[in-house]
DNA sequence: TCTTGACCTTCCCCTCACTGGAACCCCCAT
DNA sequence: ATGGGGGTTCCAGTGAGGGGAAGGTCAAGA
């Protein structure tokens, strides 16, 4: 397979592809052309890749997901903590970005939104609250 | 007032009160010695910049707020609109991250996390579901 | 007066996970 | 032979700063 195929079918640019090769991740061999040559195992960690990423891990996170995935001798406590980790990082975001939602809520609300100059939001960021 | 009280003052590190220079939002005047040297409205601006930064706003957004800010003949419903881009914009991550939070939940729950090999978690992400 | 330490300056590289684009090569169909 | 649609590498940029080097400045203490 080249990789105009394995991006249509695991769903990731070739760009990415490119990259993850770059740092590591994969492995692909190489025709006599030059062109990359991929096996079903290559698009296998690629759609692997695909969903850990999508799961917000990060790219160190994947990296170590993928050598527990082939591992064959792994604990699975090992991944349950990493993805733990992973899942506070992800709560606490959350719990940031309701703050500021909340805040934003409110102040939006309080605003009038019409031709006149005066705006609570403005008044709330220019700490005259 | 140096950059060092600004800084204290305003609680931006002096990197980041440089770097908004550097991008214009502010432009403080400069000492014979080279020195940036800051007078109260600057120090009034970066407090601004801070609350905006605070709440995600990106540096965008927060030049045209400070441009509104300054604007005695704005319209509040401006402002208004760019808040509430910003709030979907917050909301759309909050779901993300909501379903990332929903799905490694599950995952996590269903993982035994002991020193044996089988893993749920693994198995999702190889796509053996 | 000298020195020390804290502060300030600019400059450049690093982050993260890619993305865009340039310049060039390769293969197949017409 | 030519055109178009692949592929390749390499370089630069993203957002919002952070780290650190090399060097200038200032005030206080010995």
């Amino acid at each position: 397979m080249n990789i105009g195929d394995v991006a249509t079918r695991s769903g990731l640019p070739p760009k990415t592809i490119r990259y993850y090769e770059d740092i590591g991740l994969i492995k692909p061999q190489r025709s006599e052309n030059g062109y990359r040559c991929f096996v079903e195992a290559d698009l296998h960690k690629l759609a692997f890749l695909g969903r850990a990423r999508a799961l917000g891990f990060t790219i160190e996170d994947c990296r170590m997901l993928m050598a527990l995935y082939e591992d064959e001798s792994r604990a699975s406590a090992d991944v349950k903590h990493l993805a733990q980790e992973h899942l506070s990082k992800i709560e606490a975001k959350i719990a940031d970005l309701q703050a500021m939602r909340d805040t934003l809520t409110e102040l939006v609300h309080c605003c009038a939104g019409d031709n006149r100059p005066d705006c609570p939001i403005l008044k709330d960021l220019s700490g005259q609250s």
